[in-house]
RNA sequence: GGCCCCGUUGUGUAGUGGCCUAGCACGCCGCCCUCUCAAGGCGGUAGCGCGGGUUCGAAUCCCGUCGGGGCUACCA
């Protein structure tokens, strides 16, 4: 390999690269399309080029108008922006399959006229037939060619039975090289590259010919895509050929095939795996740049000792030649962890911005939020930017501050477990212990606290803050005790003490 | 079956013949800190699929082998 970055633009000047991202619109992005997403993304801003979305709809089987604003939706939450492609408009529109439906009809027939592709009129049962024999005698299974030369009768009498042909593309006869920009030099001798279908019989034009088609015709100069892929290019290397032969193509694009996104097991990550859908991630709370920089550590990496980064960093860092083309596994406690990072990289302003829609989803906070509400997030955010890793376990963390006093009620469990005869002695102390505080603030709690609880009954720490920390935050694991406290303010907090030093009792049986 | 791709600790990677008694990160385990949970600090666990070569020397080069994945559709 060890190719220069001139090969890498193929004699392109840098901001000449288009990429593109070319997903179906069947309803929430895989998770494994964002990383194509991704990578292409960070090679198009990297040599400042073009990213064109197209929207590949062929398959009228399962394709919603929903889906489309799904898919764009989602890369909108991404951060990642087209130049190209619906919405925006562009020299190459329409940008959504479906809308180009003469365009490949055009191009159907003049690669049928000009002898580059051909009728087939073999039935499916026919087919699979000469099929299994060839694989029985150790051959390749593809398309044997039968139709290649069919004479004028011979289509006639086909004609005359009923048969409706499929359209074929003549593949050459040698073999097909090609230098994919993260594998290296990668051959197929013809035998193993049948004559493959790019119309069905119907004329419903198949995505083996539309995509090669539309990234010929929009002028993709680069392309990088899941490596299941592999084993289809050449089949697209020729029909690039036929086009630039029929003038309807400039260039052959460079591939570069990414590593397998794989989920359990060893299969790779499906669709219709748990995990495999980019809205759960939304819902969970995960931060864009948190997703994107694990996705991008999945096959690429900023530097030897360093794995969290900005998307601004991985955009001037980008280097296809340095992809790893492993399959790589999908870790959802990796990306947990470097989701945190970016958590607790965010000014606190900013994290309680991020915060409020998943409390609002919750029902936590309304709509419209008071000023009071909005300035209690505020002052809550920093307690517990160390403490979540996504921003949706804020709901729980954080809900105690804003229920209504009369709705409060700890966490069952945690009141059964720390609320027992001895904890709500314990709540009572405390209660006493800071009825008659003039001043309401973190120290002050803290010191009267420790005084009457730790200093005056002997407890340890942890024994005599679990009791009030359950009464006053409703759960045993909350944000720091007295913070909490300062926050809630005396009155709703010796309120809860009261409540919870005294008829806790139907509770704990 | 055929073709193509891939093979470093549990996971992601660094490593392109000596700097490797194989580095980093996540995870896991332990300790410290500590009002819970985290965060932070310190320490630990575990790997070059296997077998042959080439070489003074191989994770790195060659051959073979095994394993995994993808494709082999009128899916994308």
């Amino acid at each position: 390999m060890a190719e220069t970055v001139d090969d890498v633009l193929g004699g392109l000047a840098p901001d000449q690269v288009r990429l593109r991202f070319a997903p179906s619109p069947t309803g929430s992005l895989h998770i494994g399309n964002v990383r194509s997403a991704l990578f292409n993304w960070a090679m198009a801003r990297h040599f400042g080029g073009s990213l064109v979305l197209r929207i590949e709809d062929t398959d009228e089987t399962r394709n919603t108008a929903e889906g489309l604003q799904s898919v764009i939706g989602s890369l909108r939450w991404l951060g990642i922006d087209w130049d190209e492609g619906p919405e925006v408009g562009g020299p190459f529109a329409p940008y959504i399959q479906s809308e180009r439906m003469d365009l490949y009809a055009g191009v159907a027939q003049r690669l049928r006229e000009s002898g580059r592709a051909y009728d087939c009129y073999c039935s499916q049962a026919e087919l699979e037939e000469r099929r299994e024999r060839a694989r029985k005698e150790g051959r390749t299974s593809g398309y044997d060619g039968h139709c290649r030369h069919l004479t004028p009768e011979q289509v006639e009498a086909f004609l005359a039975e009923g048969r409706r042909p499929v359209l074929r593309l003549r593949m050459p006869d040698r073999a097909i090289v090609f230098g994919d920009l993260v594998r290296g030099e990668i051959t197929f001798q013809p035998e193993h590259v049948p004559d493959y279908v790019l119309v069905r019989a119907n004329g419903h034009p198949l995505y083996t010919l539309v995509n090669p088609v539309d990234d010929a015709v929009m002028g993709i100069t680069h392309i990088l895509r899941g490596d299941d892929l592999l084993s289809s290019t050449p089949r697209q290397i020729a029909l690039y050929e036929a086009l630039i032969d029929l003038g309807m193509a400039g260039r052959v694009p460079r591939f570069g095939h990414l590593p397998t996104v794989m989920g359990e097991g060893n299969r790779r990550l499906s669709k219709r795996d748990k995990g495999s859908g980019l809205l759960e991630y939304i819902d969970r709370g995960f931060l864009p740049e948190g997703l994107l920089n694990y996705l991008a550590l999945l096959g690429w990496g900023i530097a030897e000792d360093r794995d969290v980064f900005t998307m601004a960093e991985m955009v001037e860092a980008f280097d296809i030649r340095r992809v790893n083309p492993n399959p790589a596994r999908f870790d959802i406690r990796k990306l947990e962890a470097i989701n945190a990072a970016h958590l607790r990289a965010l000014p606190v302003d900013e994290l309680a911005t991020r915060i409020l829609p998943y409390l609002q989803r919750a029902e936590i906070l309304p709509p419209e939020p008071t000023e009071q509400e909005l300035a209690m997030l505020k002052a809550a955010a920093p307690l517990i930017q160390e403490r979540i890793i996504t921003l949706g376990e804020a709901v729980d963390m954080l809900g105690f501050l804003f229920v209504p006093e009369e709705d409060f009620e700890p966490n069952k469990q945690d009141a059964a477990a720390l609320l027992d005869d001895d904890g709500r002695a314990v709540v009572r102390a405390s209660y006493d212990a800071l009825a008659g505080l003039d001043e309401w603030h973190t120290a002050t709690i803290e010191a009267a606290l420790r005084a009457r609880l730790v200093d005056g009954m002997g407890l340890k720490p942890r024994n005599a803050f679990g009791p009030v920390r359950v009464a006053v935050t409703g759960r045993r694991i909350s944000p720091p005790l007295f913070e909490s406290m300062d926050l809630l303010g005396a009155e709703r907090s010796l309120a809860r003490l009261r409540a919870a030093g005294e008829a806790a009792a139907f509770i704990v049986r």
